[in-house]
DNA sequence: ATAACGTAGATTGTATACAATATTCAATAT
DNA sequence: ATATTGAATATTGTATACAATCTACGTTAT
């Protein structure tokens, strides 16, 4: 009884507990240092990636490296060759074309079915992002605020499947989306890109905030392949 | 001289050369029939995987297999949670249906634009696979001629990246796909729809090509909830 | 001078060793 | 009898050690 007594004092902490087992390790810390590196473009496209010194970086020992190398490798973040290493994925004008041409599909389809069961609470918090995004003057954070909006209008989708896989493509292409936002025009028209997309939401219709999302991806592709073809 | 002359004698294998560098690792391998095993069956959604069990299977140290398993888990084919262990990942119906909307989605995109690029190689490759298909009598084989059947179709459009969504959705489902096959009247069906699809690609039209391919994929998929409902 | 070779050092892939955590189950308390 | 504890065992995560391979560069032969 005494035992059962705490359990229950214990009670009140309910909502509180963290699952200790999802806490990361040294690989999965690594595996997102990398990758926000990568997608970032701080590490370039062609770099390579040796395994002793990203070990230094870190001060472990080379074996989660290796991981968090191997899961960037499935992902496609980096390629390898056996003996020689690990180098960050190149992309070449038809990958980026193909990427946003994924996106272009996907995302409309999400946003659709995420309209029908949106919440209260998410319109809110996209709005947020939405005024972030707009009012934010220091351009190396557009891609993020950007990047938080549009993720809010997608989440009450339940599609898992889905998600992964635009996380997949705009991981791929996001430091080209960054670029596209502060090397061109690109903001001022994302800006009220993004508001025509919210106002879709609110209003409830799906169809519409997929049509203006569809178009918002296109258009961005347009502006960055204008701009890359006269580099 | 001597040295130069007896390079010029190699040149005699140029086309029969193979790059050493590709050759698979120990993890390579092991990744490879853990898939194998996971995508075809063998191994059942929800099984875990020791790591020890899996390293004595394979005659080597955990290392090789830890890594196979990251990228698996990339992947989406298995999880884990620190310290507790990789288990094969679970399909709610919800995630099987989404899936499978994405496959109808894609695969259709793909196989048109194929068809608009499709050398006479790849049909007579598409029809091998079709009549290999149809004309096998152990059915489970049908699900590997089905994948090499539709692959074919897809291989010409020149979009690795719809290729390899499109190769993890087909992976988390391929069980089910070859289920359909083998347990209800799908195969019947697959055989009189393969033809039509690929009818259309020997037509030169990718656009029929896509409808046939997406209808094929709902279709199937309708048998499969009607035949998992039933259970 | 140029091309092939060979060795030293660098880098990767994997085995082994050890530390951290989880699991099991007998012993104990209620 | 049930719930809890704690020690023994199992399993995982990472460091270290070593073997396989690659790379760079000086040496040699032509």
């Amino acid at each position: 009884m005494k035992l059962k007594r705490e359990f229950e004092v214990l009670e009140g902490l309910t909502g509180l507990g963290i699952d200790l087992a999802k806490t990361a390790s040294s690989s999965d810390i690594i595996y997102d240092a990398l990758r926000d590196g990568i997608i970032s473009g701080q590490i370039k496209a062609g770099e390579s990636l040796r395994q002793e010194h990203v070990a230094k970086l870190f001060n472990v020992s080379r074996i989660p490296v290796r991981e968090a190398l191997n899961r960037l490798e499935a992902q496609g973040l980096v390629q390898s060759l056996r003996y020689k290493g690990y180098v960050v994925s190149l992309l070449s004008p038809a990958d980026v074309e193909e990427i946003y041409e994924v996106r272009a599909t996907l995302e409309p389809m999400v946003i659709e079915k995420s309209v029908a069961m949106m919440t209260p609470e998410t319109l809110e918090e996209a709005r947020k992002y939405c005024e972030l995004f707009s009012s934010e003057t220091d351009s190396s954070k557009w891609g993020e605020w950007n990047r938080l909006f549009h993720g809010a209008l997608y989440k009450d989708a339940k599609r898992p499947f889905h998600l992964k896989l635009i996380g997949e493509a705009i991981d791929r292409v996001d430091s080209y989306i960054r670029a596209q936002l502060v090397l061109t025009n690109g903001m001022e028209k994302a800006r009220k890109e993004h508001l025509e997309i919210l106002a879709a939401c609110v209003e409830g219709d799906g169809e519409l905030a997929g049509k203006r999302t569809r178009k918002h991806i296109l258009g961005s592709y347009k502006v960055l392949r204008k701009y890359l073809d006269n580099q």
